[in-house]
Parts: structure tokens; sequence; C-alpha cells
DNA sequence: GATGAATGAGCGTTCATTCAT
DNA sequence: CATGAATGAACGCTCATTCAT
């Protein structure tokens, strides 16, 4: 196996072990068993179980900016634009299910605040498209004149709701619901 | 101390303790000296952790319908109940910071899972209350005829999301910007 | 077993191994089999393992001091109280010679270097009968004078060096090998 | 790099890490990385980490043979050779306290007390000088009439201990302070 | 019922050593 | 000879749970 494939074998385990059991269920042992390395060799790779976890997120966080970015209208209307990324985040989601779990995950421990703090502060990373579009459509005055923490919630909050839905089989979430939630969101933000 | 007053006692004292370290970092021993009880004593009231943590989940619960049910306004339209009911949880969540610290850790465990898996299939709990308001807003044709789940999606995915960011201190959810919320999410789910 | 025996018993079993393997050679897991608890148990009387040590030491230095303190002619002339308190600390080393190696082992790990730095900065434990020996020593010019640490090393010294050659079987200290070796010592430390 | 070289980094690098942080503080890894070679590279020249620092030691051994050999007064009366190899001693330690740190790490390992009985039980070394010079003083009756073994510990008990201390930050050891030190010693031992 | 000392499996991590390149 | 990624046994320590009192 080369070396690359053993980190990634290692970031694989990780995820699925995290998004099935969560950080306290996925122990080290277990990682490295699932990854068909040894105990000690995550250590080559990483520093320790936090890295390991921030930078597993960090290759998502990079997978998801990658999809939401493909083909987006920059020069179309905003309310197209937040369909394009509402609809391209349930689809990656709804066809990464172990992904959406481990963010879900992270999102809800410790780092996942510290993370959120620290983008929120100023660090930017990826995210910067979503505040460009909500900035732009609030100055456009075609979304509500609300803080962007507010309008996100009222985005984010029920895409990540449904998708998690849907992935408990709760709902079935295929092209009409999809596009009709989304619709549901864009009257939720717009004035 | 009661009987009944150290039951209260070792709830009050895992949901501070999950609530400010979650799950993993609250250990059986921290809680009975929070409790001011025996460490064994923790065993009297209920089989184990995953019990504790259940049944002062379902405290909570009930707290939360007792709080969501009181001057409900039974009588009015659906679009004022539904006002209620949101202003009534986020008071309430605001107001309760470590209770609401705690759901959200419940939520996100395996635990949580399940127990949205056993109150969807049927065994309903204090929920009903929210059930019949969507239920009557589709029939009445003043919501969106989407499906249950996506309605609440649309409703508590943002009133979730906007509340955590208050606990963090992202927002400072005040009289007016709580209300406009609410009218958002309505204007998301209203036809 | 009772309570205290079980601490004893603790104590007992990491003087022997770090005595015989040093601190490196007596892993926790170890001492717990040697004092027949479970390993967990040590920890219910210490800790961690730098506290056991610690305490294993204070234990010993308690004994030691009380061994000195024993009929010390504290009214003699210095020449004599010296040669008390070296016959009592030989004859001590001597007889116990698991708790003379620990010793030594202890003094040289970083924790017997602090040790040794806290007591010399004023912070006195029982080695004020030392002192005061030293310092009217020096002051009743029966001593040469010279830096009470000097006048340690030259005392010390050799008593420790012979006491461990001893106990590696290197000489067999009867009793007038023993007197004869304390007045060579008073003999390097007297005007 | 000479083979010869890299063998020399090596066993610098082992004695300045076993030095600066015992034994056990000095992981192979970090041996190899101070040396500059890579981890296995080691095993090409030492069997395993106890050779190395066996090796070392026999390195460090050699360099002190050297020093107090050096201009030593062959032809001179005893007590002037004993001042002069004490000097030597003591001004070598301190201008080398990594050096000294080392040994004192090596006497006081499992290693080091193996070392000591082989050569005492004799497989003689570098110390002949000194036996010699002890047995002659016996001899001449200059030197109390006791074991070798004493008279070591009555010699380099002090000296270590002092030089320990000095290494501490204890005692500033200057010239006047080491020779009336040595003299201090040659009163314990002379006759 | 209540206690809390005791348990021991399991955790994250380290590191001497090996071996394919 | 030299490399350094890989190994896996062993470490110190935690904590849910038990049970004699």
């Amino acid at each position: 196996m080369e070396k690359a494939d053993k980190r990634c074998a290692i970031i694989r385990a990780a995820l699925e072990l995290v998004a099935e059991h969560g950080f306290h269920g996925a122990p080290m042992s277990m990682v490295s068993e699932k990854a068909g390395v040894a105990a000690g060799t995550i250590y080559c790779y990483f520093d320790n179980k936090e890295t390991l976890i921030r930078e597993t997120y960090g290759y998502l966080e990079g997978r998801i900016v990658e999809t939401v970015t493909k083909r987006y209208p920059g020069d179309r209307p905003v309310r197209e634009r937040f369909l394009h990324v509402g609809e391209a985040l349930i689809r990656y989601y709804i066809g990464s299910p172990l992904e959406f779990r481990f963010l879900e995950q992270f999102h809800n421990s410790p780092f996942g605040v510290e993370h959120r703090r620290d983008k929120f502060m100023g660090k930017r990373g990826g995210c910067d498209i979503f505040r460009e579009l909500f900035e732009e459509g609030v100055s456009q005055q075609v979304m509500k004149d609300l803080p962007l923490v507010i309008l996100f919630a009222l985005s984010f909050g029920p895409i990540l709701t449904v998708v998690r839905d849907h992935v408990l089989g709760f709902v079935i979430l295929d092209n009409t619901l999809i596009s009709r939630t989304l619709e549901a969101c864009w009257d939720g933000i717009r004035r």
C-alpha cells in the first residue's frame, strides 16, 4: 500500500467510525483495525486523535466547498445562486451520508464549536461564498434585513435537519421534495 | 434528604455536567459528587448511565411540553399558535441554556437518534401538540402541503440553530429579533 | 484487608520495585500485582505514579528522621553527635537495603533533584537537625569553615557510597569498619 | 559523512539526551534525529539501546582516564598525586556537565551497577591508576589502613557530591573551594 | 436503602526494533 | 550500508459498575 493510500485509509476509517458511533465510540484501536494498519501507524500520520479528527474534517470541508463551488452560477440572481448552493449541499450530503453524519458529530463536539467560533471571528475559510451571497442578498434588498447569523440559521437549519431526517429514513428526499424544500427556505429569507 | 429529592438531585447533576462537558465528560463519579450522594447510590435509582441520561431527557421533555402548552391559544388561528409555540421554545431555551445544551448533546448521541426514531414510528410523546398544529395548518391550507417532517425541519431547524448561536454568543436574541425570526419561519412554511 | 493496610501494601510494592528496577522498571501494573490489588485501586490512594513515588519517599524520610533523632545526644559535643547521626544512618540503610536503593533511585530522578532544591531553598524538612549540627560545628570552630553544602558532601558522600558498596557486596561493613569510616569522615570535616 | 563520524555523532547525541532527560527520556528516535541519521541507522552501529548506552559510557570512561592520566605526576608523593587526580576529575566534570550528568545516570541504572561489579571483580579497566595510588598510599602508611573500597568512598563520594551540587547550582566551586575541598578529602583518608 | 472502596477492561499514546527498499 | 515507515506490546490512567458493610 502506498503512503498516501494508508493516510487516506486511516481518514476513511475515522470518518466511518465517528459517523456511526461518535467521537468516543471510535477508539484509535478500532480506527487502526478498520484501516488495516497497526495501532502505532496512525501516529506516523497524525499527532493525536484530535488532529486526526480535525484533518478528517478539513478533508471533508474541502470536498464540500468544491461541490458547492462547481458550476456556481456567479452571474445569476441571488435567488438562483441560493437554490444552487442549497441543492448542491443537499445532494452532496444525501449521496454521502457517512460524511454528513461525521460533520454533524464534529459540529456538535468542542472542536466544532471552536471551529465555528474561529471562522465566525474572521479567520475565514471556504464559507466566504456563503457570506458573499447573503450579504449581496441583503444589500440588494431581495433578502430580509436580518443579521447574517439569522439568515444562515433560516437556510442551513432546515437543510441540515431535512438531510438528517432523510439519512435516518424519516423521509425520502426526491427531486421535487428537494426543490420544494429549498423554495420554502427561500420564502423564509426573501423579502 | 427525601427519596424524590435525591433522584432529582442526580438528574440535575447529570443535566448540568452533560450540558457543560458532554456525555463523555460527565463521569458517574462526578455526577454523584455534584448530586451529593455516593457513587453507588445512583444505581439505586437508575439501572445504568444510559438510563440516567434517558430519564434526564424525559424530565426535560416534560418541562418543555409544559412550557409550550401553558397559555397555548388553542382556539386561535394556526399562525398565532405557531408563533406562540416558537416563542415559548426560544424563550425557554434562552432562559435555560443548560437544558438546551443537554438536549443538543442528547439529540446528537446514538440515544437521541434512537429516541427520535421511536417517537416517529408511532410511540408518541409530548410532540402531539406540534403534530396537531401542523396537520391542521396543512388541512386548512394555510401551510404548504409538505410532509410533516419537512415542515418540522423548516420550523425547528432555524429555531434550534438560532438559539445555539445565541448561547454561543454569535448573536443576541432580543425581543424584536425573536419575533422577526419567527415571522421568517412562518414565511417559510405558510402557503 | 484494611484500608490502611492496602495503602501500605501499595507503598511497599512501589518501594521494592523501584528499588530493584528503578522508576521506569516499576510499572503501575506490576506495583498493583505485587500489592495484591487491582490496577485501578492504586488510584484510590494516589493521584498518579509521581505522587505514589513521592509519598513513598516521604514515608521513608519520616522513618529516617525518626531513626536519626532517636537517642540523639543533643547535649553532647558536636563530634559525638556527628558520629551518632552517621552511625544511625549507616545502620538504618544497611538494615533496610531496599529502602536505601529506593532513596538512591529517588535522589537521582528529576523528583529528587527538585526535592533537594526545594529543601535547600528554605522549605526545610527533617534535615534541620543536620543543618543545626553543622552550623554549630562551624561556629564552634570544631569544623572547617566551609560552606554547608561542602560539609554535607564530605559527610554524606562517603556514607552513602560506603553503604552502596556494602549493599552491592563489595565490602562488608562490620562494627569496626563502620566506626573507622565515620572517624575518617570526621577527620575530613574537623578543623 | 564518514562511518566513524556517524558513529561518533550517535554517541554524542545519546550522551546529551541521556544527560538532559535521563535514560528513559532519550528515545532512539530522538537520538537518531539529533545525530542526523535515520532511525534504523543506529542499529548498524549498535545492537540495541543498551549497547549504545554502554558504549557511550565506555567512550566517556576513556576520556576521563585520559584526563586524569595527563600530566599525572607519577614520581611525586602520594598526597600530591591524589590532589592532582581529584582536581583533574573535578575540573573535567565541571567543564563537561553533560558528561557528568550522563555518568550519574549511568551509575544509577541497572547497567551501572553491573558494570561496577564487573570491574570490581577483576576485569579491570582504566581505574588501575586509582587502585595503584591508594594501594601505595596504604603501604607507605600515609593513608589510613582501610579497605580500598572505603578509601575510594571517602575520596570520590565527596568529589562527586560536590560536583553535583555545583552542576545543580547549590554551590559555586571556584579555585580555592576546589582545593580546600580536596584538602578536606585528603584529611579524611590520610593517616 | 445507602455507601464508597474496589474492580478491571479499555482508552490514547510511546518507542525499541524490524525490514523492504 | 542506510533508510524511515511500520509495527505492536506495554505504558499510565479512567470510569461504569459492583458488593460487602
